[in-house]
DNA sequence: CAGGATCCATGTAGATACTG
DNA sequence: CAGTATCTACATGGATCCTG
């Protein structure tokens, strides 16, 4: 394939774009990323709006984010501590794309389910062998 | 939570539409999708196309896809075997939102490159100290 | 409040070998 | 050609405990 005139290429597995993609798979920064999307949001705040996750896990989100350029940290020397998480213009841009993969993904759940259900019923069938139904 | 009212929602842990956006974020699945966006794909074709997947992946992925509708997997009784991969209509309504996402992806890299480089000089700074530079 | 440190469970990808 | 079976390696998520 030649991919020379192209500046980036999902295909080539060097190819940065990739984590990106991966980077939206991610159990929580793509949730992260919708979240901080109606504003600053800080870190006990969004502990609540993603719920389950430990505090490891999101903290290791939010620094992958941050390192992207997606989010900023801001620390606001009080006590009590309060670091507040906000979208950069490019993690604000990238709201639009995912908003529409999100709306896909709602708007197919039954029809993913249904396939799924069809699916297995065709598979036990299969396995039981023609004469078992 | 109560999301009696609503079809999906991704900030349910417990709501399928979770899965999907994993399933973009998969290694391979998104690759596969937009591959068969030209039309049906044989087997081996797809290895070639993602070039450094194993059999065992390939056809792990394949099969999430066909169990979620997105694929269908048809067999030509022939020798030598032949099976066709192919876009559902689900799965070919996947193709604009993903390249979306993906032109988003391809056309940030630099950016995200760049916020990277910067970040860990910041912290490589940090940990040499103030007087470390 | 906002994490860091440590240990553990799991899932997913890959290597390798074999089959219809 | 198009897979399946088995084993291994590593990344990711989570539980728990501790700190500025």
């Amino acid at each position: 394939m030649d991919t020379s005139k192209l500046p980036a290429n999902v295909f080539d597995p060097n190819c940065p774009s990739r984590v990106i993609l991966q980077r939206i798979g991610d159990k929580w920064a793509s949730l992260v990323i919708q979240v901080l999307g109606d504003g600053p949001v800080r870190f006990s705040e969004l502990r609540k709006m993603v719920n389950v996750v430990t505090p490891k896990v999101l903290t290791q989100t939010l620094r992958t984010l941050e390192r992207d350029g997606l989010i900023t940290r801001t620390i606001h020397a009080q006590v009590p501590p309060r670091v507040d998480y906000e979208l950069t213009e490019m993690g604000a841009s990238l709201l639009e794309p995912l908003r529409m993969l999100r709306e896909w993904a709602e708007s197919h759940v039954p029809a993913i389910l249904e396939a799924r259900d069809a699916y297995d019923e065709e598979q036990d069938k299969a396995v039981l062998g023609p004469a078992g139904g």
